[in-house]
DNA sequence: GCGACAG
DNA sequence: ATCTTGTCGC
């Protein structure tokens, strides 16, 4: 499956009915099955900010080399915010400075950790998988929260995790990263499946409840 | 019609 | 997400 983004330019500024249609066009390119490079050196985290009360986006790309989680590159994209923000239709917001932050990297990274949902979305085309489908590499959702979906209790100890369920499918894993703290809402993006999903959230996880590459991107895209 | 609702 | 200091708790 060749990288949408390398075959035609993707139109931005639509509506939310036309960004709802792309979703259901695109869906149908998440590679839910495990398809990441053969040894991954390099893990990295994105995140959003916003400035002047919302008018400018700024997005920020945090490389990470592994298994040392040390940062090795990084970049920041400023642009006009051209979408509100509209619970199902996050990408449509956010991708645009993502895409141009990625552009000013030196090396793409072998695995993204997004802000946000990725097939655990109402149309299973969250932001993880938008932007994997967009540029053909590995990517998994790492929500501070739930979109959508319903889970039993979650034991209390760090690597506990219960299955995300909507409509009886499994969409995605509640995390527990640390021990005594909200959980991390964990859903595949692109070229991974769930537990290997899981399996890169743990690792690139330390002593806080973000992973290292989220809290590195969030570093830069905000404070 | 009444809630829920990633960042 | 963002507006924002000190404060409660492990």
């Amino acid at each position: 499956m060749p990288p949408i983004l390398l075959h035609h330019p993707h139109p931005w500024n639509v509506t939310p009915a036309e960004a709802i249609a792309i979703q259901q066009a695109l869906r149908g390119h998440v590679l839910a099955e495990d398809q990441l490079p053969p040894d991954i050196s390099t893990v990295a985290g994105v995140d959003v900010g916003f400035e002047d009360g919302g008018k400018i986006t700024r997005a920020a790309v945090a490389v990470l080399d592994y298994p040392g989680l040390a940062l090795i590159d990084q970049a920041i994209a400023r642009l006009p915010t051209a979408f509100p923000y509209v619970p199902g239709l996050l990408s449509f917001r956010e991708i645009p400075a993502v895409l141009a932050a990625l552009e000013q990297l030196d090396t793409l990274p072998d695995l993204i950790l997004c802000d946000g949902q990725g097939y655990a979305h109402p149309r299973r085309f969250g932001i993880a998988c938008h932007l994997g489908v967009l540029t053909g590499i590995a990517t998994i959702g790492v929500g501070k929260s739930r979109l959508v979906g319903r889970h039993g209790e979650l034991a209390a100890e760090k690597g506990a995790w219960v299955p995300l369920e909507d409509k009886g499918e499994i969409i995605g894993a509640v995390l527990r990263s640390r021990a005594g703290v909200s959980p991390l809402y964990v859903s595949i993006g692109h070229r991974v499946g769930l537990s290997t999903a899981l399996d890169w959230v743990l690792r690139c996880t330390g002593r806080y409840r973000l992973p290292e590459t989220t809290r590195h991107a969030h570093r830069l895209a905000s404070g």
